[in-house]
DNA sequence: GCCGTTTTCGGCCCGACTGTTTTCAGTCG
């Protein structure tokens, strides 16, 4: 039973409890205690083994922790299973439906016998449900409404697509006169690696001009709702976007409630409660007094607090609050800090650029070194190189790099990590390359015992450097491989190979929960692009949030160490073959 | 059920919206 399992189950009881009418702050702690396993880097059946005590994991206390051993053990808990046999199956169903909580659910399966999606589509439909008490004929509409909505679509958009969109939209907002502050918030500015909808905050003198504004920008399909300070719009992608402007005396505290996570504030609000004040998104207000400060930007909320700044993508209460308190929360990474790519294609395979035209967009980026590293020989499809043709492009590589000056180009090669664990290259062609990035291309489907002795292998090859998206998945396409995730990081962090953050929007591979779990077990890690074009380059600022939002420093990001320092990675780490 | 800068007991974030309510309950973010 893995972490996401637990917190499943652990979700599960709480809704049960609500229906049950159990005192919320039950039903509360078991909502976060969920959280806090489904955030949990460290799978809880290898925590137990090795006699971790749960307790030590916020949210979680003696009660639960017993609970979760259960599980581990045995595979069930008998409390759930003695929950779930006081309702009927598939009640808990309801409560996904927005707008459906448990007193609306609990009063479908008592007074209806609803039991199930589809047969609460069947009761809306036949005017029983606007006949319940409490409700009525708008919440029944509502209700159909919701259900339809829940079917076209439960999909959220990969970051990579709704970034640049609101970028847009804030740069159209920042034209219109009178705005003065404009910023992205919620789990895009969070950089989750999807997001439900884009949250937009700013200030306007003219605050009406400035809607009226928004939602006759280009990108806007049509305006859902439109207020004096407030606009919900669709735009031409289907995403949907809400823009709210407020003073400008209060935008400080706007943008951190908006931004979340909401687990975050809650714990903030906790936190500053204990201490006489209350947190609002209108401002700090002194419990005793009254009295209520007011913060135009952001990190004043914070400050105000006795708190360092804490960046967004760490807003996850996951004690983030208590170590800003001591002043003890991590430099993370920058995207200013990378100071190269070590995956990137030219148009020698699939990529769309020649290498020059590769070597001189890393370089006005103001890289210090850049990887080549194209398809190896059975990458057929993508025109995977031939040694014959490796070696060619050495030569030009190398005559390139003296054209451009200014930059160091590495030679290398993103080699096909094949079924059972051998490389596309002999050893001898790979020992002639720079960096050599492994990577997973085919058999995806193998299961989860046979690709760990596969990676396992390939990792344990002397020359390979960098596993490349080692997940393989593609968000919202893909579903990452079956992998011995502990064991594979086990074995880089023996080996010293460091493990890909593909910064590719449709990958974003491996993801922050393993790379924080990577990241405690010693692995380093490389923030690469995969570019298959010089304009990919720029895409590198995904990777690095995966970094951020894994708490990652530079130390732990191989690619922001200088020149030299990133050599004695490449030339001299101490290697660790054999398996 | 969890937790501790008043506390091992007695608290537990805060405000807004919606619908059905004649003063508020339920739900959401």
């Amino acid at each position: 039973m893995n972490n996401a399992q637990i917190a499943d189950i652990l979700d599960a009881i709480a809704s049960l409890l609500e229906l049950k009418g159990e005192e919320r702050f039950k039903v509360v702690a078991y909502q976060r205690a969920a959280r806090a396993i489904a955030l949990h880097p460290k799978e809880m059946v290898l925590a137990l083994k090795e006699g971790d005590d749960l307790r030590a994991i916020p949210g979680i206390g003696k009660s639960i922790a017993e609970k979760i051993e259960e599980l581990v053990r045995s595979g069930r808990l008998e409390y759930f299973e003695e929950l779930k046999a006081q309702f009927p199956p598939g009640v808990t169903e309801l409560l996904h439906i927005p707008g459906v909580g448990p007193k609306t659910a609990l009063k479908l399966v008592q007074e209806l016998g609803v039991t199930s999606l589809e047969e609460l589509e069947a009761a809306v439909a036949d005017g029983r449900v606007a006949g319940l008490p409490g409700l009525g004929a708008k919440s029944a509409e509502n209700i159909e409404r919701r259900l339809r909505e829940l079917r076209a679509k439960e999909r959220r958009i990969p970051l990579g697509a709704a970034l640049p969109i609101a970028e847009e939209l804030l740069a159209g907002l920042r034209q219109v006169p009178g705005v003065r502050q404009a910023s992205a918030a919620g789990s895009l500015r969070r950089f989750r690696e999807t997001v439900g909808d884009i949250d937009l905050m700013g200030t306007a003198d003219d605050p009406p001009a400035a809607i009226a504004a928004f939602v006759a920008l280009p990108q806007v399909k049509a305006a859902l709702a439109q207020g004096p300070t407030k606009a919900t719009v669709l735009v031409h992608s289907g995403l949907q976007v809400d823009l709210r402007l407020v003073e400008h005396q209060d935008f400080g505290s706007l943008l951190q409630h908006f931004t979340g996570s909401k687990e975050h504030n809650v714990a903030l609000r906790e936190w500053a409660r204990r201490r006489g004040y209350s947190v609002s998104e209108y401002g700090i207000a002194e419990i005793a007094s009254g009295r209520v400060h007011h913060f135009q930007r952001e990190e004043e909320v914070y400050r105000f607090l006795g708190l360092q700044f804490i960046p967004p993508e760490i807003r996850e209460a996951r004690g983030e609050i208590e170590l800003a308190a001591r002043g003890a929360l991590p430099r993370l990474v920058e995207a200013d800090d990378i100071r190269g790519d070590l995956h990137a294609h030219t148009d020698w395979t699939d990529g769309q650029d020649s290498l020059e035209a590769m070597v001189r967009a890393a370089r006005e980026r103001g890289y210090a070194y850049l990887a080549i590293t194209d398809h190896s020989v059975g990458r057929g499809i993508t025109n995977g190189l031939s040694v014959e043709r490796l070696r060619e492009q050495r030569k030009l590589l190398q005559s390139v790099e003296q054209q451009v000056g200014g930059i160091r180009v590495f030679h290398g090669t993103e080699v096909d990590i094949r079924a059972d664990g051998t490389l596309d290259y002999p050893d001898e062609v790979l020992a002639e390359l720079d960096v050599v990035v492994a990577s997973l291309h085919s058999a995806l489907q193998q299961p989860a015992e046979r690709m760990t002795e596969r990676v396992l292998r390939a990792l344990a090859n002397p020359h390979v450097d960098v596993f490349g998206h080692p997940s393989a998945r593609l968000l919202g396409e893909r579903p990452p491989v079956e992998l011995d995730w502990e064991a594979v990081f086990h074995q880089a962090s023996r080996t010293g190979v460091a493990l890909e953050i593909n910064a590719s929007p449709g990958r974003l591979d491996l993801k922050d929960v393993h790379v924080s779990r990577a990241r405690e077990l010693g692995c380093r890690f490389l923030v690469n692009t995969d570019a298959h074009a010089a304009r990919h380059f720029a895409a590198i600022r995904y990777g690095v949030g995966v970094a951020r939002r894994a708490w990652c420093e530079s130390q732990h990001i191989l690619n922001s160490r200088p020149l030299a320092e990133f050599e004695d990675f490449l030339y001299h780490r101490q290697v660790v073959s054999g398996l």
